[in-house]
DNA sequence: ATAGGGTTAG
């Protein structure tokens, strides 16, 4: 019966329990589970009814069956008629009241129940973790008599997922001091961070110890392992791991697509998005986001509608907010600012922020003051907070020379006060992150930097270099024209990474904001003055500099600014 | 035979 069961033959292993001369409690338990976790609720309960012998598994099976097809209330009635509970029926209706996220009813449980074992605290830590209540969940962690390696994966999880990256970083440390085995989702939870801060050394060092256990083919490892490579900027590295995976699922193949379109090789993600099609693995919203943002960083017009159209026809796929945005950047920066505006209207639901900033790019680069206009007041209306859209529309206005407006946007920025994001750029030297903001001299070695720039400086003017900076400055307040004439953060970081990074290995650095335009034209410069690679992450994509050229103008991915402007911000 | 942790977009 049971091998019928594992094949998902249910009727199959019916037919044999019907025939079964004799039945014990783990036959009829069995059978029960195994409609009920298949989503049968409906037959799992007339069995359960007929089941001569109900012991606390099969009314456990019965709570957890109706928890994972969603029926909490009934869940609960049978978990309140139940005749006796163990711990693990607490568990299970802990669980359930976790995942629906009402965590004010798991902790009513989670105090009523008689006695606790790891598990009911894993759960709770979970459930505050996700539920953005990493205090509560670490109070939980610390308080608990007897923690395992899961009680540990879930406190790495909840500091990884709420941003705390450091935090996270030392529970790892931690649990490895605390003698615990290293599992798969501790890695995996640990790796993630390394691809959020871009710690590429010590992401390295992990997937040594990764494949030490033997983790590296896994699919939650694996996967985990390629997004650290994409986002740390290494695509080589990251198809190499890609290869290895065995099984590759659906992840795997979003993960090595969308790596592929923010390194800016749009190509390589399509031909993988053939594959992925080819290999029979069923593609989701996540990859159609990869899918069409290839198109739009690589100039694929046609190609991107193409894919469009068909994600509803041939994957019944709904086109989701992303996807639209994606529609929209790709024509707007094309230049059919029209068409982006029609698709934009045919949206069965209102556009976000993001869809408008996909307009007001496409009206930046195509200099459309008044739809620019139109969709920033768009944007102020849905996120009165977002400071970057003040420099958008600002930089819109000094590229049409409207310095008046430029100078009333400053102003309103303020008036209301919206906090200004400050921006930092970093690079990883010698497993330590060195980070550097505008015009920075606390970094030890600082005069150094300096120098090296002042250096770099006459060879990039006889390399034909123009500051953009000093052609604005007669239009800019006092107080601007001061922080445009120290170094940006990614100039610094860049300095510093090519000083101490070992000649032929490529210099990473990572920038919080968007890379000013001036210093995207100084950088083209100077990786071909030092012979260097230089790779750039910003928010938005990678940029490969590399004799003269960065592989994001091919199409003109935009980087900025036509004029470098508000550079407060850099 | 019943319970707990993890990866991709933005």
């Amino acid at each position: 019966m049971s091998g019928y069961l594992k094949k998902k033959r249910l009727e199959e292993a019916r037919q044999i329990f019907d025939r079964m001369p004799v039945r014990d409690a783990v036959s009829w338990n069995t059978m029960i589970t195994c409609y009920a976790q298949n989503g049968r609720m409906e037959e799992a309960r007339k069995l359960f009814e007929k089941s001569p012998i109900r012991d606390v598994f099969t009314w456990t099976a019965m709570v957890s069956g109706y928890i994972q097809n969603g029926q909490l209330h009934d869940a609960r009635r049978i978990f309140d008629e139940m005749p006796e509970k163990n711990v693990i029926s607490w568990n299970a209706m802990i669980a359930g009241y976790v995942q629906s996220k009402n965590m004010d009813l798991a902790g009513e449980l989670f105090e009523a129940m008689p006695c606790r074992n790891a598990s009911s605290w894993n759960t709770m830590i979970t459930g505050y973790a996700q539920s953005g209540d990493i205090a509560r969940a670490r109070n939980l962690f610390v308080k608990m008599p007897h923690r395992d390696c899961i009680s540990w994966a879930a406190i790495i999880a909840g500091y990884a997922q709420n941003g705390d990256s450091e935090e996270a970083l030392q529970m790892f440390v931690e649990m490895k001091r605390d003698g615990e085995r290293l599992n798969r989702s501790a890695f995996t939870c640990v790796l993630s961070t390394c691809a959020d801060i871009a710690a590429f050394e010590l992401g390295k060092q992990i997937h040594g110890r990764v494949v030490k256990a033997g983790y590296e083919f896994g699919c939650y490892v694996g996967n985990a392992l390629l997004a650290m490579y994409c986002r740390c900027g290494s695509i080589d590295e990251a198809y190499n791991v890609f290869k290895r995976i065995e099984d590759k699922d659906v992840v795997s193949w979003n993960t090595i697509i969308i790596g592929y379109a923010r390194h800016g090789f749009g190509e390589e993600a399509l031909k993988h998005f053939e594959s992925m099609k080819r290999a029979r693995i069923q593609p989701d919203e996540v990859t159609m986001v990869g899918v069409l943002s290839a198109c739009s960083h690589t100039g694929l017009v046609e190609r991107g509608r193409y894919y469009f159209d068909s994600m509803s026809q041939d994957y019944g796929i709904v086109a989701n907010s992303k996807h639209y945005t994606c529609m929209i950047d790709l024509l707007g920066r094309a230049g059919r600012l029209d068409d982006a505006q029609n698709l934009m209207r045919s949206m069965p639901f209102e556009p976000d922020a993001a869809t408008w900033g996909a307009l007001l790019g496409a009206s930046r680069i195509h200099g459309n003051t008044s739809l620019g206009e139109k969709a920033a007041e768009m944007i102020f209306a849905l996120e009165p907070w977002n400071s970057g859209m003040y420099v958008l529309l600002s930089n819109l206005y000094a590229s049409s020379g409207r310095w008046v407006d430029v100078r009333k946007m400053r102003s309103k920025m303020r008036d209301t006060g919206v906090n200004k994001i400050p921006g930092y750029s970093w690079v990883e030297v010698q497993n330590s992150i060195h980070t550097f903001s505008v015009g920075d001299s606390n970094h030890a070695e600082s005069d150094g930097i300096y120098a090296f720039l002042e250096e770099l400086d006459l060879r990039m003017k006889r390399d034909g270099y123009v500051s953009a900076t000093k052609l604005v400055l007669h239009d800019v307040e006092e107080e601007e024209k001061q922080h445009m004439l120290k170094c940006h953060s990614e100039k610094l970081a860049v300095a510093y990474g090519i000083m101490k990074i070992p000649s032929g290995r490529p210099v990473r650095v990572f920038k919080n904001l968007r890379v000013c335009e001036d210093c995207h034209t100084a950088i083209k410069h100077i990786a071909k003055i030092v012979g260097r690679l230089i790779i750039l992450r910003d928010p938005n994509r990678f940029h490969h500099f590399k004799d003269g050229v960065c592989n994001c103008e091919t199409i003109g991915d935009g980087n900025v600014c036509t004029i470098v402007i508000m550079n407060y911000f850099y």
